[in-house]
DNA sequence: TATTGTTATACTCTATAACTATA
DNA sequence: TATAGTTATAGAGTATAACAATA
């Protein structure tokens, strides 16, 4: 009994090696800042947005996380009960807000992602490190050149 | 307001990318084949392994497709409901099942798969003939190196 | 006693429609 | 009348534990 099977019929399909990748690719953030803080990939990735584009609305979350806009609301208010971001109200249109860290939201964020710098080291380690530049930068250049 | 977020936070992670190249990824399955022809990607995938393993059992799916053993049941009992798979118990063995396309599963195996050669063209155009198979070999050279 | 496959069940994730409040 | 955000709800996908049949 062959203990792994014949791929043939879907090795041509980079779509397929590339959800089979995001599996470990999942375990890695899972077991370095998941479970420890208590993060989902989609929490993680508001944190860091947030870093870098402090006062972003729902509404530009909207594309940037690739999620329904009901989804963000109860992102946020999962992220808001945990005292991480708060909403603020537009000063000019009542409608819209400004997602803020809070000072606990800013100090987890900056904390997450110096770990996160590190945390793929061993999941990568068989490819070189061109290997590894030249991975993310087809990767980058196949999202960038579809719609963002 | 910025139409599209600064992703400088995430930018150095690999996974990253992966997660979102994996969106129009399955996006392109749904279209060429999901759609058209009822499959989930799980369920395409069966058959592209039963096309070139035939006879393999539910216990060797589960490590190849990723999918924990009462999904596997579920996922047979359904192509075996539409007359594209079969359950053979194995003669040295009553516990034991094997696998089989049906005429009808081998003809749209085949299909299937005849189509899934050229569906990824437009959804790749951005990355040259080189760089397409270096995207598909470096993500395979990492998977076959973690646990299969 | 271990293994293959199944059943039952709970949990999470995701998607959509309807609603509110502001403009 | 249109837009930002929310609420409510249903559907799909995923994981785990308990079970039946065979070894």
């Amino acid at each position: 009994m062959k203990h792994t099977l014949d791929t043939a019929g879907v090795d041509h399909l980079v779509g397929f090696w590339l959800a089979v990748a995001d599996v470990p690719g999942r375990r890695v953030f899972r077991q370095h800042i998941g479970q420890p803080f208590e993060l989902k990939p989609v929490e993680f990735t508001l944190l860091m947005l947030l870093l870098v584009n402090p006062g972003v609305s729902p509404k530009q979350l909207v594309p940037a996380l690739r999620v329904p806009a009901p989804q963000v609301t109860l992102l946020v208010d999962r992220l808001a009960q945990r005292e991480l971001v708060e909403r603020r109200r537009n000063a000019r249109d009542g409608r819209a807000l400004h997602l803020m860290l809070t000072a606990k939201g800013q100090a987890l964020a900056e904390k997450v992602h110096r770990l996160s710098l590190g945390m793929e080291q061993d999941w990568l380690q068989v490819l070189s490190p061109g290997e590894r530049v030249m991975l993310r930068e087809l990767l980058m250049k196949l999202t960038r050149a579809s719609a963002d």
